[in-house]
DNA sequence: CACTAATTGCGAGCTAGTCAAAATAAGTGC
DNA sequence: GCACTTATTTTGACTAGCTCGCAATTAGTG
């Protein structure tokens, strides 16, 4: 079925799932996808900047319509740590989590700890209507190596 | 140590919260107070407008101002919904989670399942430097009861 | 009760994101 | 390969939510 692609042709396996979703093809939306599989967890600026250099014309509303519409597909993931505009990533569907550094901002993704999601059984108070889970976002804050290291030597 | 305190009166632990913290004691963040915790996971146009009832010349910079000032204060606990304006509420330090209505935008507190955070040891991958976690926000989504039921009667 | 630094109010301004309508281009059939 | 249809992109104006600097006010101290 895919004896010729075998290398991760990243760009014809997003046709095609574009495709299937009922979406066209266009090479606005190839730059974006590219920009943000390149760079993960980046802001819709950042993807604007990348995607300009392989698509000098691109428009910011576009990025901002298309990142809307591949988020609502499931072809992109969005969160939004506090104090920073929306973050995508193009990989979606393992549940994974993200750790920030407090400090320099850093993000890092964090698989779920187990197959199996452990955060999705929460603990309902007994005067609540408990809802029906679909995702458990985790954003776990700390302070990365880099900073603990700096602060040690900064004296304090 | 405490035997005439034995009612919840909240606004004079404020008080002491505050001057404890080096803040003057103003009506303006006792109001703020008061109206979060009468209206929890209220946005700060909600908060404005409660406070406004006791407090009618009070400024929306004002309001601002204090949120920041008291959430860095570790006095009101601050998170962003996706979609939608940053949240407040004055349960601070129990490390409680959050669930949010996709449908409807309803949110309720979950408490932290067991006593100790069970998120917070996150499974490293090989590569990556480890962080030293201090706290792991989670965000369930999901459809809640009123939805579900809702739904159901809409046909689908 | 006066003093002084902290707090509040006011106005301008900024960032992230949205909306409507016109211009463009992807996919379709001939 | 060409014309057609309609999704997509662009353009440009606009909004929400929040921040900043400076002047006016006020709480807390002695």
């Amino acid at each position: 079925m895919s004896q010729f692609t075998a290398l991760p042709d990243r760009a014809s396996a997003w046709s095609e799932q574009l495709r299937t979703a009922g979406r066209r093809v266009t090479k606005q939306r190839l730059a974006v996808l590219a920009a943000i599989d390149a760079h993960p967890h980046s802001t819709a600026d950042n993807i604007l900047e990348l995607a300009r250099r392989e698509l000098p014309g691109l428009s910011a509303q576009s990025v901002y319509v298309v990142l809307g519409d591949l988020t609502e597909l499931g072809m992109l993931r969005r969160f939004e740590p506090p104090h920073s505009p929306a973050l995508y990533e193009t990989r979606t569907g393992d549940n994974h989590h993200h750790a920030i550094c407090t400090r320099c901002g850093r993000i890092e993704d964090v698989d779920c700890a187990v197959g199996h999601a452990p955060c999705l059984h929460p603990h309902w108070n007994d005067d609540q209507q408990p809802m029906s889970i679909q995702i458990a976002d985790v954003l776990y804050q700390g302070i990365c190596q880099d900073c603990l290291a700096a602060e040690r030597q900064d004296g304090d």
